[in-house]
DNA sequence: GGGATAGTCACATCATTACGGTATTGCATA
DNA sequence: TATGCAATACCGTAATGATGTGACTATCCC
């Protein structure tokens, strides 16, 4: 089984060590390699990769805006992110544009064919220090612990409800009880949030993730 | 430099074996090993582990809790998780709960000691198969590019301001237009967001990011 | 000039929500 | 057993929101 691999690098001497490093592996084969990602979108339908290496900063186009551009195609070729910067914007915008696997220039010559295989068996290859950063964004969108109103399971049942667009009828409904049954919940939820109005109570819930 | 390891298992043959294959291991020393982790905190506390090997599944207490109370007073010590189960909620749960690193126990035998080393060298080690599952719940979160409603700019702002909990009357105020007004643009919201309760917009906004 | 679009304001009506008070039931537990 | 709390339900009034209709102004572009 043949493993077609596409290249976007815009640096020569990197973009060709990249295509003869590849010529050295059996069952590999290097289908495309350009030096800007403008035409991305046709090569990739042509070329049909099943792998594609793509540097992040090139003349033109950013390799994140065409993985996002090829991700509205195609969702099953792996994208390997090759670039120079680990900070945490780069990283996020370019797992977030549909990246695979993220690998940092300084460590191609070792790590370049293992990641091509784990990519394809399924895996995410990263360095230690990405897979880091990766976990610590995930930790801080995560946000701390919530904030504790004491609200009762009943009326965080009908937070939650009321979040997702109820009116006081249809959470009656819902719950199989009465509509005033429902105000009496809802004015002690206000209560309890310091808040006067469902939009307050809503945008309070969503925002410090309390449903 | 010594590096301390606490475990928590409650399988007696894997415990056993987590520290016998530990002391073979040069400057690796197990300073506390249980079959629960009730007392956890205590024991963190006491025995200043610089890495906590910490099984999801226990009688008790599960080490996605105890790691949740252990990140409460200390965020340095490393925590791995160790776990039969690679299912994205227990992946997802133990990443936000604060853990460093997630190791399924059918490869702790050759990955346990490289992963140890790596956590400790702020890297975080996962399977492939993990670190796949990773980036596939940011990319889920990430929901792509908002759909486009064709608000205009002043119907953008007036819903942002109603997403931050304001009723007409505040909005009036802030933008120095009379209530009606703001009914009106609020009613065109509605139409183009396909709504009809200030909940279901602010919902819809707040979920496909439009503010 | 004419048309399209965005933004503004007004009036009317009905529905829904906010908030005050009061009261009953069941459960846990001190 | 007495107390407290959660959950349930009802009433009444005032405020706010939802929706339809109509209209005026400014700007941009053909």
């Amino acid at each position: 089984m043949q493993v077609n691999i596409l290249i976007y690098e815009d640096n020569d001497n990197l973009r060709e060590t990249l295509c003869y490093m590849l010529t050295l592996v059996e069952d590999h084969r290097v289908c495309g390699a350009f030096r800007n990602c403008i035409q991305a979108e046709e090569q990739v339908k042509t070329l049909q990769p099943d792998v594609i290496l793509m540097d992040i900063d090139m003349p033109g186009m950013t390799g994140i805006e065409a993985v996002k551009r090829i991700r509205k195609f195609n969702t099953t070729v792996q994208v390997l992110m090759l670039t120079i910067f680990d900070d945490n914007n780069h990283v996020f915008d370019a797992i977030y544009a549909g990246a695979n696997g993220y690998l940092l220039k300084k460590s191609v010559s070792e790590k370049l064919v293992p990641a091509i295989k784990e990519v394809l068996e399924g895996g995410a290859p990263m360095t230690p220090a990405i897979a880091r950063k990766v976990i610590g964004i995930m930790q801080e969108s995560a946000g701390s612990t919530p904030p504790d109103y004491s609200l009762t399971a009943r009326e965080t049942e009908i937070l939650r409800s009321l979040s997702q667009g109820n009116s006081y009828k249809m959470i009656a409904a819902e719950f199989y009880i009465s509509i005033d049954t429902v105000r009496t919940h809802i004015k002690r939820i206000y209560e309890k949030l310091h808040v006067n109005s469902q939009i307050e109570a809503v945008s309070k819930a969503l925002n410090e993730k309390l449903v």
